[in-house]
DNA sequence: TCTTGACTTAGAGTTAACTCTAAAAATTAT
DNA sequence: ATAATTTTTAGAGTTAACTCTAAGTCAAGA
C-alpha cells in the first residue's frame, strides 16, 4: 500500500538521491510522510513518476513539469492551460520523431558506408555500389 | 569558397561562441586558419557540422562524437571501431524512437482526456468515454 | 537489546554544454 | 582614413540536473 523510497527508486530506475531532489523541486507534492519523517509513496504516486518521466522523455525540463504540476494543483481553473500544454508538447514530441527520422537516414548511410568499404577497400566505392552514392546525395543533400 | 565564423554559425543555427567551444574540444580539426588567424570554413566543415548535429541529436556525447573523429583522424586502422559505434548508436536511435512512441500514446491519452473534461465536465468521464478508460489501461498499464 | 541497513536533512560538489567578457587585432563599409 | 563590425584569445560564469556527504534517526532481524 505505501512504499519507501528505497523500493520506489528500485521500481523507477532512479536513485533516492534523485527522487527527493525531484520533491524539492516541487515535482512530488503529494508523496506523504510517516510520523517519524520517512516519505511513503502511494500507487498514485507511482503514476506521477511515470508521467513526470514521459515529460522528461520528451524534453520537458523540470520547471516545466512543475508548471504542469503547480497547474494540476491549481484546479479546474487550470484545464486549458493543461490541455494546451500537451499539445505543444505533442508537436515538439512529433517534430522530434521526425528528426530522429532523419538522423537515422544518416547513419544508415554511416553503417552502409563503412560496411563496403570494410569489405572491398575505399577504391571506387560508388563506383561499385552507386545506390551508396545516390544515398549519399538524398541524406546529405547536394 | 570559405565562410567566416559568423557566416557558419547563421547557417548552422549554432553560435560562433558554440563555434569555438567545440574546436577547443577537439569536433573541428580540420577548420583552417588564414595568415591573420581567423578561422575558414570549408564545404567539407560544415558537412562535418552535419554530422556532429546528428550524433548530439542522437543523445551521443560531445565526449563521444570526439572519439569517433579522433579515430577518423587515425586512418583506416580504425575502420572496425567506427562501423561498431555507428551500429551501436543505430540501436540506441530505435530504442530511443520506440520510447518516443510510447510517450507519444501517453500524451494522445492526455490531449483525450483533457479534452473530454473541458467539453462534458469531469464526472463520468470514462463511462461516458468508455475508449478513454481502455486508453489508459493501455498506456499506463494495470 | 544490539546491530545493521535504510532513511532523514541541509548543503556542497559535479558534469556537460554552453555562454559570456574583455581587450586587442583584422576586416569591411563610408 | 576613419568608423563600424567581426573576429581573436584566455578564461570566467552559468544552467540544468543531478550526485554525494555528513551527521544523525528509524526500522527490522538475531
Amino acid at each position: 500500500m505505501g512504499y519507501s523510497i528505497g523500493q520506489v527508486a528500485k521500481k523507477t530506475g532512479l536513485t533516492a538521491h534523485t527522487l527527493r531532489y525531484y520533491e524539492k523541486e516541487g515535482l512530488l507534492p503529494f508523496v506523504k510522510k510517516s510520523g517519524s519523517g520517512l516519505r511513503v509513496f502511494s500507487d498514485s504516486d507511482l503514476d506521477w513518476l511515470v508521467l513526470i518521466e514521459c515529460l522528461k522523455g520528451t524534453g520537458m525540463s523540470l520547471k516545466d513539469i512543475k508548471q504542469y504540476i503547480d497547474w494540476y494543483m491549481e484546479g479546474d481553473s487550470t484545464l486549458n492551460q493543461r490541455l494546451e500544454m500537451f499539445k505543444r508538447q505533442k508537436l515538439k514530441l512529433e517534430e522530434q520523431m521526425n528528426q530522429l527520422q532523419k538522423h537515422m537516414e544518416k547513419i544508415n548511410y554511416k553503417i552502409a558506408y563503412y560496411t563496403e568499404i570494410i569489405a572491398h577497400g575505399s577504391e571506387g566505392v560508388f563506383e561499385r555500389n552507386p545506390e551508396l552514392a545516390a544515398e549519399r546525395k538524398r541524406v546529405y543533400g547536394k
